[in-house]
DNA sequence: TAGGCCATCTGGTCCT
DNA sequence: AGGACCAGATGGCCTA
């Protein structure tokens, strides 16, 4: 097997100059590395093709080929190794670069789902799960017109999610993870985290339901959007729709629970909705903040501000 | 030290 | 032919 020269191995690292960008002496010494690592595997498996104990790769395939054509037998596989390996290379570099720009888009959603931070970054699979669950808690927001108990909307947030991602979650709200993870039905909740009585944000825009902002677009691929009645006991949790999590069900009564509101205290969502935002930004940097901040109903608000109420009452 | 996460290389497949 | 995409393999880093 191909064993990479050191400073090509020690890009891998994460510190690494290579992890951003290449600058381009290395790149050549990199390059004339490979070039030599190469060279040498294609020769060890030339000799191993010859001793009939290595499978053909596509390099000896192509190899073959030229060399049963016969002519210029010698210095025509040796300009098509040349090119193979250039192909090799750029495809390589192809790929880096591609793998780069995922990594580039997971980390803009990273700053758009709560619980954002810099130093303490969600794994792929979790920022992706946690999107998930974020799109889902929204859209059911969109759909029903009403506000979850922040506690129920959390939970949604971290259906699926890992026990250290949970954690963080709970942390950026200030609650108690084990309330998240222990209590499967939403009637247990009623012993709860004092967080929400200490905060009763006044700052509340009129919740969405119905309205423009959501008709007409297919926020859940379930069809039962178009009616609120149905959606409040009969939608599928979030789980359900995508393989990301191995098809594995959710337990209803969490998504439901969510967002039915059984509750009799009335709860602030836009409490919970600013508390997830102060938390992304409080833990990350102060002075980003994109258009996706608070952005409803086509009105963008005074972030910092609104943002900072609900946690410095 | 095992397991999770990650970046990279690699070869296969599909598409233009 | 060549690029994009994908999944498997591999090895490094980090943490419980």
């Amino acid at each position: 097997m191909l064993t990479l020269p050191l400073d090509v191995q020690s890009s891998n690292q994460y510190n690494s100059p290579f992890r951003t960008s290449w600058p381009s002496q290395l790149v050549r010494s990199v390059k004339s590395e490979i070039c030599e690592a190469l060279d040498d595997t294609l020769k060890s498996r030339r000799e191993d093709r010859e001793r009939g104990e290595q499978e053909k790769t596509m390099e000896d395939r192509e190899v073959d080929v030229l060399e049963k054509r016969g002519a210029h037998k010698k210095k025509l596989s040796q300009s098509r190794l040349d090119r193979i390996r250039l192909r090799r290379i750029e495809a390589n570099a192809r790929e880096r670069n591609r793998m780069h720009g995922l990594n580039n888009a997971l980390d803009s959603l990273r700053k758009v789902v709560p619980c954002y931070s810099k130093t303490q970054k969600l794994s792929k699979i979790e920022t992706l799960r946690l999107a998930k669950n974020y799109i889902w808690a929204l859209s059911e927001i969109l759909s029903t017109g009403k506000r979850p108990e922040l506690l129920m909307f959390v939970q949604t947030l971290c259906k699926g999610l890992s026990q250290p991602t949970t954690n963080l979650v709970a942390g950026c709200l200030q609650l108690n993870a084990h309330s998240l993870i222990s209590e499967p039905s939403a009637e247990s909740f009623s012993v709860y985290t004092a967080y929400h009585h200490h905060h009763h944000h006044h700052h509340e825009p009129e919740v969405v339901g119905s309205s423009s902002a959501c008709r007409g677009r297919p926020l859940r691929p379930y069809g039962s959007l178009s009616d609120p009645n149905k959606v409040l006991y009969s939608s599928p949790s979030p789980d359900c729709s995508n393989s990301l999590d191995g098809g594995r069900l959710s337990p209803p009564i969490s998504f439901n629970g969510v967002f039915s509101l059984k509750h009799e205290e009335p709860v602030d969502y836009w409490s919970c909705h600013y508390a997830l935002r102060y938390c992304s930004i409080s833990q990350g940097s102060t002075t980003d903040l994109s258009p996706y901040d608070i952005h409803l109903r086509g009105q963008v608000y005074q972030a910092h501000e609104e943002l900072n109420k609900p946690l410095h009452d």
